[in-house]
DNA sequence: AATATTTATCGTAATATTGCAATATCAATA
DNA sequence: TATTGATATTGCAATATTACGATAAATATT
């Protein structure tokens, strides 16, 4: 048996693409980076690396799986390159989240 | 310096408590206990190690998680423990995500 | 062509997470 | 009080993540 090993085979294809989104978002460099992305009004070329208190190859490492889990999106654009969000990805976690948050508000549930 | 741990201390409260709730839901067992208890109408006081397909020790450890997160509430109910949703924390989520949708809607960018 | 700028990759060290068997705990019940 | 049932904790093995220095790659600029 692998041991550590997250046993995704076992979930349904919703659960894991929202884990794997979650994930994305489940460091506050990645939630900062998005921040930034949305506070700029356009996508960003260059310079997200001068906005974090980290250094170079980690920011790298941090844009890498933000575009891994689908949240952002990157082209080449001269020597820099072009970040922009992902619209598709956040609408899909809104989406998600206020499904919750109406379910969980006709509930009314008083228990704990 | 220490490495390999995560630096939150240059982040904002905000930014590390999305972080922490979203690292919650950054596993598919995780979001497949939120969805348990959303699907039942009721807190449930045992028999989510049941619906799950994973051994109990790692059952009870992901809902410690969820808990730790401040995602779900636990009280202790005769031998078996009841545990619900914490609306407030997925609301929280879902105004997060609600947010940043709302703004990209206006933005419109096209440049990626 | 040489240099500067920007981003990615490699290598490495350290911490964190995942999963489960074995065991402990704790309340209900026989 | 001994046993059962439910959940938690411990201990361990393996994978994953985080961070960064050094280096590579690729384009711009001089």
């Amino acid at each position: 048996m692998i041991m550590g090993a997250t046993k995704t085979e076992h979930f349904t294809d919703k659960q894991n693409a929202i884990a794997i989104h979650a994930k994305a978002l489940g460091h506050p460099a990645r939630v900062a980076i998005i921040e930034y992305l949305m506070k700029v009004d356009t996508c960003i070329c260059g310079d997200i690396v001068n906005e974090l208190p980290l250094a170079q190859p980690t920011v790298s490492q941090h844009l890498k799986e933000l575009k891994n889990a689908g949240l952002i999106k990157g082209s080449i654009e001269g020597n820099a390159i072009c970040y922009c969000i992902d619209e598709k990805a956040l609408d899909k976690l809104q989406s998600y989240f206020s499904n919750i948050s109406t379910k969980l508000e006709k509930k009314k549930k008083d228990c704990c």
